[in-house]
DNA sequence: TTGCATACTTAAGATTCTTATGTATATTTG
DNA sequence: CAAATATACATAAGAATCTTAAGTATGCAA
């Protein structure tokens, strides 16, 4: 298994929620590895998301509510859909304005409007 | 003191090196409070950099070799000015590319790029 | 039949931040 | 002029969020 170069210094951190909120707008239901997959490939695997960081991650949006399961078994494993509940679509919505607001702050704040960065 | 409305999630960490490298690329040195306040003014207080968190973290780019500090005092009181080492200076690039990098792929993934968004 | 991909779970550890506390000087304001 | 606020640093305890690792188990391909 081949390590490819990811962002470091933990960029991701504080993202985590808004991706997988953010895929299940467009998706309707989608299960944990298949969220994994679907970011890997989006991001060209710049990109992946953990499974330690991913299952606790769906456990605590199925808790808070903004997302409910479905389970499935194909053969005899077990698969578990989710899918956002309509709490969960107000809250995608919250997240990804808040982080394209804080993205249009950082790139004010970092110089990365202006051009000519790396003359 | 009153509360104004901040990034919720954490969605600052992992940046506050950046953005504190960015800082002293442009202004050649500067102390820990005035820090503070440069951002606070900068982003409209929508980011606020703590003590608790900033302190810790200039030790630390010292640390690693990337800041160096000159202390003075005014008046009685001690004042740590920070600048930028020559490492320093190429890790602020390797930083802010790997974060325009990262904003870019969120960009995409998260649909913030095509028109009419909140219609 | 061995290894890899699929699929989920959880625990231990690391990092990075918030909150709180401590110390001390300087300035503003009632 | 006393009290509150601002300046200025430091650090410890706790919370949040991730990485790494280990465990369990099925399905498929070489």
């Amino acid at each position: 298994m081949y390590i490819c170069p990811m962002y470091s210094s933990g960029l991701i951190k504080g993202t985590l929620k808004t991706i997988i909120l953010n895929l299940l707008k467009n998706e309707n239901r989608m299960y944990g590895y298949e969220i994994t997959q679907k970011v890997k490939d989006l991001t060209g695997s710049k990109i992946k998301i953990t499974e330690g960081a991913l299952y606790p991650t769906l456990h605590a949006l199925e808790k808070q509510g903004d997302l409910i399961t479905e389970k499935e078994y194909i053969g005899k494993r077990v698969r578990k859909y989710y899918k956002l509940t309509d709490q969960g679509k107000t809250t995608v919505q919250e997240r990804v304005n808040e982080f394209a607001d804080f993205i249009q702050t950082m790139r004010f704040l970092l110089d990365l409007d202006s051009p000519k960065q790396n003359v």
